[in-house]
DNA sequence: GTTTTTGTTGATTGACGAGTCAATAAACTT
DNA sequence: AAGTTTATTGACTCGTCAATCAACAAAAAC
């Protein structure tokens, strides 16, 4: 039976069912079994791709991050102006992708995992650097001297209406998110003009 | 040796023992042993005083947020203007306690519990209408009509910046946080008075 | 064609953990 | 004084699970 060259599509399936079973449950509290049996194999091939749970964790992690990621910059592509990136940035941030129960879970539970494994927070790190990055080519432009407080404000603005909007009850409504963080993008564009 | 009239007593340890153990290991993953052993009583007894686990975990949310309201009733209660009471909002969600390891591992990990269990989601729901209201007394003779939209972006901006703050590497920044959630005000309440 | 590398799993190990139970003992009730 | 309620725990049940190992199979290398 033995195909070559089955590991990257293993890793790859582990790494899917993973996530899925994270967003199963909610929590990191899955099991090696029921990952490998989601992906379609038995649990000690999953142990041998990958040394040890915590590592499918960071590779489930990883891939989610590049996920984001690569919306992002699709939705980058295509902007134009200055304003219409950062409005790019905001649309793909709360995207339908990111409201799927597997990428809540995947968030919530990375944060978690982030106070105490230090990869963790490396990655997670990453990502903030890159948002940070990515909105401050939109807003310097527009903000000038107060492109770095406006991005700042900004992406902590990002994550804080994605959790209201994942943990409210009824279904995340990300049109609304959007429109809140426009709105302060607005205030304070208005703001740096005038100043 | 049995004293009557324990309960209370030994109640209130477990929820605080709860609450350094969730603090300790930065997950839910801990056992009630440990929780009874910090309490200083067998897993039995603490399983005889909360049903299970899930009841010592709500608990302990609940206690979290009694803390937190009482600390926004004891800063609001002196403050005399309309921005001052937004103000001590802030100082409030951003004071020391909220940046102890405990309150941090509560936080993060009730955010994970609540998109499974409803009680952790009422609670939620709960917290996050009362900083509404909160904000909105305060906001209400500032904004006008505009408090409403106001409230629920500074709202979601505190929770966001208590997020970078407490994930970020290097000892959080409570004074930054401050400034960045003014600054954001600041320039609404600016749009507000020339709109 | 034998050796090495890669893929794969069933079975096992060794440990831990939530929740229950029976038993003990002190304090209140009648 | 007998009975009831409250406090308390050691021991136990029943289950789970991460990680390892031995073994087997097929392809590649030599």
């Amino acid at each position: 039976m033995p195909k070559l060259g089955m590991e990257p599509i293993r890793k790859a399936a582990l790494v899917k069912a993973t996530i899925v079973e994270i967003g199963r449950t909610g929590s990191l509290d899955v099991t090696v079994s029921q990952i490998a049996k989601r992906a379609g194999m038995s649990s000690a091939l999953a142990h041998h791709y990958f040394g040890s749970k915590e590592e499918m964790f960071l590779a489930a992690m990883r891939h989610i991050m590049t996920i984001y990621g690569a919306e992002v910059r699709g939705a980058l592509c295509v902007a134009q102006t200055p304003l219409a990136r950062v409005h790019a940035i905001l649309a793909a941030s709360f995207s339908p992708t990111n409201f799927r129960r597997e990428a809540v879970g995947a968030w919530l539970n990375f944060w978690v995992l982030a106070q105490t494994v230090p990869e963790a927070r490396r990655l997670l790190a990453v990502y903030q650097r890159r948002l940070r990055s990515n909105l401050l080519a939109g807003l310097r432009p527009l903000a000038g001297q107060w492109a770095e407080a406006v991005a700042d404000g900004l992406s902590a603005l990002i994550d804080g209406l994605y959790l209201r909007e994942v943990l409210k009850s009824g279904a995340p409504d990300g049109a609304a998110a959007v429109a809140v963080a426009r709105d302060y993008l607005t205030a304070q564009l208005r703001r740096a003009e005038t100043e």
